[in-house]
DNA sequence: CGGCATTATGCAAGAGTCCTGCATCATGCA
DNA sequence: TGCATGATGCAGGACTCTTGCATAATGCCG
């Protein structure tokens, strides 16, 4: 703990009236006065600050709804910068931006060939994003920072351990790519991204200890405790796969489904279908998934005890169906059965947790008290 | 975020002062500065106001090593106040008792019949307490709060949740505590103590993910997860226990060793001196029984991926035999085996992590920024 | 259209906190 | 005894926050 310099009070307050204007709305002087218990001389002065460095703007004066002189209004100038989320995958991936509010402005997606190997799959995740952030004239220096979900763990230091792009395996993809693009890059394991946005803007928003379990070919889990990404020592917490006695590994072998009619539907589009149509050998071989998924889950539930497990990943169309067949199966294994959801962002959820990573990135610039509040224009 | 005006600045400095003394040793105004960037009239003023509240007194001139004037020294008057912990399980109850400081300044055990009730258990656990302050020549306002750790669960609320104390289950015990001794009581499950306790001054002091495993005729685990413990909805976090993939809560029958020789000797007692013999029977038996927590202490492993598990409990004392097998047994079940270490505090853990449970509570007060500085003297 | 209540704004005065810098004091060493 | 070294005492100055009053702009009502 340091002491502070009236300089550094300043600082403190001016970043308090930012923090207040970027939780959402424009405000007046008298509610920034209520939200940071500041006097008005002071406020305005920070907001003169705030303003010549670019942080904020005057916004349009609301309606008049109340009697008196209108207020000033004063926003947060999202459109100030702008972070990119990617979501780099085996078989796709999918790009965000967003500006720095974390309203998305534009989203990519596109698929990759399995087989690509690592350096390949290096260079292309680097051409395509360059090539989003051209497409969306993004400068150099308006893009702040950039989130990266990979399928594999990472390190507290950055370095991945990947089976599924096994090149990767100790790469520090963010630096090499933060040189690149001349900004802070943070790697991250996909599934943590995914419990990361599930938080911010699915199905999690209202609780701090989640865990989102990926369920689909792969099967891993991503965990949010107190509201702050648990990662576990090199970013191995949540990988009960690989316990045999709780058979998470094998349990996609349970969700076969071979009779679809149509040509070119994907296998869980056929069953969500079946399901629809109260076909019960759908119905069977949901039960028998859920039956395979429940003791792994049932472990993480007991280790951990969160408030709600989110399901996400190629089931997730199937969710509504396999919710009440999971909380069945593991009344029978934990003492508490947890809330169960379904994951409300799908498949675009990582590159959105992505996003938010790298909105922390940004606030960690601002939350330093010492030296001096930077501009947007760097 | 608030924003802070000059008084709250003062307060956030002295208090940043006192915490600077509070570290450990007395301290000079040079020393002082340096580790709070603060100028030597701050200082002093703020050392005036510590002084006169009763936080902080001169203490007597170092050993005058260096040339020039001797410095005077300041020190944090640890005796200002008391904290106590008591931990009460089934078959006894710990008390201890410590300065501000967390330095200890008495310790008692005693035996409790286990089959003594809740509402007897209660009273019991009050009259102790009440005596073994009253024997300390503690007085009413000088103890600010006391921690108890309790064989069960404990929710956010503070509710107790046993089958070893059913009776309890429900139960407030903090609030009907502090009713009665005037000052703040924290109730929290004697495992999480444990691990608390491990962090602070035990074997897991160089880490911050850490679960520390009670490994004896109960099985179940406290975790601190970043450095802060980690409850769970209702507190049941760790509790994996109950989940019969795994066999966690029938290990304890691997255990077995009836070749006591001596009257009277605990069974452990008996088993630690077979295996200082080499006895290779007692071997066997710690071997069965290692391969017996290993799935549980798996899946836990894998699932919040720990830097260090401590083994904590009855076994305490064959730890060192334990350990390697543990680690073998581990290694065909997880990816990572992390580090395994035995409790090094032993029984008077759970107690002594209630004192740092009591001293974290003292510290929300100084932590306020609102409000004046509280007195020693209340 | 004009007065009134209501709310926001401009400006100055006042109080509080921190830092810098110089002179002074106390000690160890030559 | 003189000197270097580091601690202490005491202003002066700079900065920040708050309070309070006068003024400006709007909606409402007569």
């Amino acid at each position: 703990m340091q002491g502070h310099d009236l300089g550094a009070l300043r600082r403190l307050n001016t970043v308090a009236v930012l923090q207040a204007l970027r939780a959402g709305e424009p405000l007046t002087l008298s509610r920034l006065k209520s939200a940071t218990n500041l006097s008005r001389p002071t406020l305005e002065l920070a907001l003169e600050d705030l303003t010549t460095r670019g942080w904020v703007a005057e916004a349009a004066t609301g309606e008049g709804r109340s009697p008196g002189r209108p207020a000033r209004r004063f926003r947060f100038r999202a459109e100030a910068g702008r972070v990119a989320g990617v979501d780099i995958g085996l078989h796709k991936i999918v790009l965000t931006l967003a500006d720095l509010a974390g309203e998305v402005r534009a989203t990519e997606r596109e698929d990759i060939d399995p087989a690509m190997d690592g350096a390949d799959r290096l260079d292309f995740l680097r051409q395509r994003l360059r090539r989003f952030l051209d497409d969306h004239a993004v400068r150099a220096e308006e893009l702040w920072a950039v989130g990266v979900g990979v399928p594999g763990l990472v390190d507290e230091a950055g370095r991945i351990r990947s089976v599924i792009v096994p090149e990767w395996t100790g790469l520090d993809l963010g630096r090499r790519l933060s040189e690149t693009f001349g900004c802070p890059v943070i790697a991250e394991n996909d599934v943590n991204l995914a419990a990361v946005a599930e938080h911010w803007r699915g199905a999690a928003r209202l609780t701090d200890d989640v865990a989102c379990v990926l369920a689909g070919r792969r099967a891993a889990c991503g965990l949010l405790l107190g509201g702050r990404l648990h990662r576990g020592r090199r970013g191995g917490a949540g990988e009960l796969g690989s316990l045999p006695h709780l058979g998470l590994a094998s349990a996609h072998e349970a969700l076969q489904w071979q009779h679809g009619d149509k040509e070119g539907e994907s296998e869980i589009t056929a069953l969500v279908r079946a399901l629809e149509s109260d076909d019960p050998e759908a119905h069977a071989v949901l039960d028998a998934y859920a039956a395979r998924l429940a003791p792994g889950i049932a472990a993480l539930v007991l280790a951990v005890d969160p408030d709600l497990v989110v399901i996400s990943g190629g089931v997730t169309p199937a969710g509504q169906w396999l919710t009440p067949r999971l909380t069945t199966h593991l009344r029978d294994l934990t003492l508490h059965v947890p809330q169960i959801a379904v994951s409300t962002l799908g498949e675009p959820g990582v590159s959105l947790g992505a996003v938010r990573t790298a909105l922390d990135s940004v606030d960690t610039i601002l939350d330093n008290p010492t030296g001096p509040l930077p501009s947007t224009t760097r």
